[in-house]
DNA sequence: GCATCCCGTTGGAAA
DNA sequence: AACGGGATGC
């Protein structure tokens, strides 16, 4: 194949309905008659069905661009949501190339999630959150359930915290809170206690002054729902609303919009059916088929003609996707006529897919080809592993998308932890995970106390170990400890105020120790993780303050460390929609992989129609051309299997397919073995008895552990534990005798909040916190 | 309190 | 295969 090859550029590209005009202001003059009309339909609603390299974004983006400069609105007065980040980003640069500066004053164009967040900083009162509240990810979420379900004497085993962050998750898509929940959803969890633990959740994100991210969009339609004054502010504000990917919209962000649009009903939404790939998410493409009904007259717009890729590749996707039942049917051309087939490939094994893929990507590399137009497209992330081993082998420049994401690396978690802890002194979950890293002698046992002591308080976890610190109920050790580290948050805190995010980080590593506890390592992997660490502070060196930083890690999870290089890119599928490419690669095309076993498991025909749709969405990317690979045998899940070719790949029309393998048994390989899947002994179960209730020796032993009596002084800190102290009990005064679990009995001789000193009878003078001990 | 081993589980796409 | 949790030993 040769990169010379005439293939014309989507932006340059002739537009015979264009020729004659003169009138046209520039941001139109390249359209063709639909997209002209999307442009200039401004009034009323729009729907706008655009298959595949229709040039939606450039319709999309002039639309804009003609609403701000005829002056039916400020830049401030639209709203615009994408569903990815990314898609934002090429959004707002796109428009910019139209209207310059003015770009800049578009606050509202932004994913769903980015969009409520902002919206939420600012009523967060309303749902009783502050405004500085945290947005906390997946694995925070799931430490958080764990908990609950532990407090409530439930068994992990039998009701997986996963199972139940699944179900939120989906009840927030839909829009219902702990309270409308049916008897059949509230029975889907432990026996009937969906809604409980729904509830519990959310009352202890309350209390974390923190929110998930479905809570961004439910908190946002709640308040939508309960407080007029604020629904009619934004109805009155957004003159015009667009909304990207409407496929793929759930229900609550559907009832977020229609809330929003239902005045002016200036709203047009871009989507196309064959493209639905979230399902799984709670998406439904029912509410594109329901647009005309919730807006009368809506004007549809069809756009067909397909800008992007060659008729070979083009056919192939349109031949695939007819397989599926249910499509709105759409017909896709194209003028260009030159091209070449979609590719499939035959390996024998996984790590020869790679090689190959590998090889050519540096032929096309040879010929001149730009790296930053070759895309590897996967289904899943564990198959990305696959070619990053061979890449890094060959000295190939390549990116991961997502995958393995920085953000998720324990270093980086833990420093984002401490500026959390900074940000927001109520955020338990950041608290606990640094607390104790790195090192500083702070165990179980020790948390056990801490926790016990925020919940009889109601203080967050970071204050009550303070107060605690202050008292003889830890051994001097720890108090000293807890004691130094809450000091040096007080220190951080302030340093905060007037320090870059940046600098802060630094030195918040530096003083904290977590640097030199990784210097003093020396291990590779080590010296990697303080390279990560560094990347962070450049990363945040764009921002002005530590909240505007936390709020954007926890929504733009994507880091590039050098995104100027030319670099092949790899990510999955999802990822891949919207983006384009010259050289698409998609590898993994077997029974099992793609289509997805647990897709076919779960949904059966109707996960089988998504997964078709993804396939359409990866052949679509490509410009020029498309390569499926597919191997006999492939390692999943450490074992060696052999596969037989996705059935997506027969779909495929032969007349745009060219095939090849590289083995030299020909097709009746691939027919070898599956054999090993009806193994006679599957079916044995392998029940082991029940052995979850018991406490086992440890416990017993932490229980009776030594206590160090010796108390030493942790006074600089006591002056900030006065600021979070709890009302002092009334039930105890000086003179009473009272029992303490570690101190026995004793008489108090002095009353300070909710601090004791107490004559222990056989312990001595012990200063003890009011919650620890009984009337006697 | 910490390090280590053994066991069982869990492996999908995202903001 | 890779990870997390619990039990065990130091």
């Amino acid at each position: 194949m040769s990169e010379t090859a005439p293939t014309p550029d989507p932006e340059t590209y002739p537009l015979a309905e264009a020729a004659g005009d003169v009138d046209l202001p520039a941001y139109a003059e390249r359209l063709n008659m639909p997209q002209r009309e999307a442009v200039l339909t401004s009034e009323g609603p729009v729907l706008m069905l655009a298959g595949a390299g229709t040039g939606k974004t450039a319709a999309l983006t002039a639309r804009l661009a003609h609403l701000i400069a005829t002056r039916k609105a400020w830049p401030s007065e639209i709203l615009c949501v994408t569903f990815t980040n990314k898609a934002a980003r090429e959004m707002r640069s796109r428009v910019g190339q139209h209207i310059g500066d003015a770009v800049e004053g578009m606050p509202w164009l932004g994913t769903f999630h980015s969009i409520c967040a902002r919206m939420l900083r600012r009523h967060a009162e309303l749902v009783k959150l502050q405004s500085n509240y945290t947005i906390i990810d997946t694995d925070d979420q799931l430490r958080l359930l764990k908990q609950l379900i532990q407090q409530n004497d439930l068994d992990e085993k039998r009701w997986p915290a996963r199972q139940l962050a699944g179900l939120i998750d989906r009840w927030k898509n839909r829009g219902l809170n702990p309270g409308d929940l049916d008897a059949v959803e509230n029975e889907s969890y432990a026996n009937g206690r969906g809604a409980q633990f729904y509830e519990l959740y959310q009352t202890r994100l309350k209390e974390l002054n923190a929110c998930d991210f479905g809570d961004l969009l439910l908190h946002m339609l709640n308040i939508f729902r309960k407080h007029r004054d604020v629904l009619e502010q934004y109805q009155k504000r957004f003159k015009y609303v667009l909304v990207d990917e409407y496929q793929d919209t759930n229900a609550v962000q559907y009832l977020w919009l229609r809330l929003l649009a239902q005045e002016r009903k200036n709203i047009c939404v871009v989507g196309d059916d064959d493209q639905s790939i979230y399902s799984w998410r709670g998406a439904e493409v029912a509410n594109i088929l329901r647009f005309e009904k919730d807006f009368p007259g809506a004007k549809v717009i069809k756009l067909e003609q397909n800008y992007r890729s060659t008729p070979h590749i083009l056919a192939a996707a349109s031949g695939l996707i007819t397989a599926n039942s249910e499509r709105l049917g759409k017909t896709l051309w194209t003028e260009v006529n030159a091209g070449e087939k979609v590719r499939v490939i035959g390996v024998w094994d996984g790590p020869e897919e790679a090689r190959r893929v590998g090889e050519e990507i540096e032929r096309l590399e040879r010929e001149g080809a730009p790296l930053d137009e070759v895309a590897i497209l996967v289904r899943a992330q564990y198959q990305t592993r696959e070619f990053e081993d061979r890449f890094i082998q060959i000295g190939l420049n390549y990116r991961i998308i997502g995958g393995f994401r920085f953000y998720e690396r324990a270093e980086i978690r833990d420093a984002l932890a401490y500026l959390r802890v900074i940000a927001q002194p109520q955020d338990d979950l950041a608290f606990e995970r640094i607390y104790n890293q790195p090192k500083r002698g702070l165990g179980a046992k020790t948390l056990e106390k801490m926790h016990q002591h925020a919940r009889r308080t109601g203080l967050p976890l970071a204050a009550a170990s303070l107060q605690l610190a202050d008292s003889d109920e830890l051994p001097a050790r720890a108090s000293n400890t807890i004691g130094g580290l809450m000091k040096q948050f007080l220190h951080w805190r302030e340093q905060s105020e007037k320090t870059e995010p940046a600098e802060l980080l630094r030195q918040v590593l530096d003083e904290s120790g977590y640097t030199a506890m990784l210097e003093n390592e020396k291990t590779a992997e080590a010296k990697g993780r303080l390279e990560n660490l560094s990347e962070l502070a450049r990363a945040m060196e764009e921002y002005e303050t530590l909240g505007d930083f936390l709020e954007h890690v926890a929504l733009v999870m994507d880091n590039d460390a050098n995104p100027d290089e030319e670099k092949v890119t790899i990510m999955t599928m999802h990822a891949a929609k919207g983006l384009e490419f010259n050289h698409v690669f998609l590898p993994g095309w077997e029974e099992g992989v793609f289509p997805s076993q647990r897709a076919l498991d779960e949904g059966g025909l109707a996960s089988l129609e998504e997964e078709r749709r993804l396939a359409y969405v990866a052949i679509t990317r490509a410009r020029r051309r498309c390569t499926i690979l597919h191997a006999a045998n492939r390692r999943i899940y450490g074992q060696w299997t052999s596969s037989i070719p996705s059935r997506f790949i027969e779909e495929l029309p032969d007349e745009q397919v060219e095939s090849e393998t590289t083995l030299t048994g020909g097709a009746s390989l691939w027919r070898a073995n599956w054999s090993e899947s009806d193994d006679p002994f599957a079916h044995v179960a392998r029940d082991k008895p029940d052995r979850s209730a018991q406490r086992g020796p440890g416990w017993q032993r932490a229980l009776e552990s030594g206590y160090d009596t010796k108390q030493l002084a942790v006074k600089e800190s006591r002056r900030s534990a006065a600021s979070f102290a709890a009302r002092p009990r009334t039930d105890i005064a000086v003179g009473a005798r009272v029992f303490h679990d570690k101190f026995g009995y004793g008489i108090v001789m002095d009353q300070e909040g909710n601090k004791l000193e107490i004559e222990f009878e056989k312990s001595g003078t012990k200063r003890v916190i009011d919650s620890f001990v009984t009337a006697a």
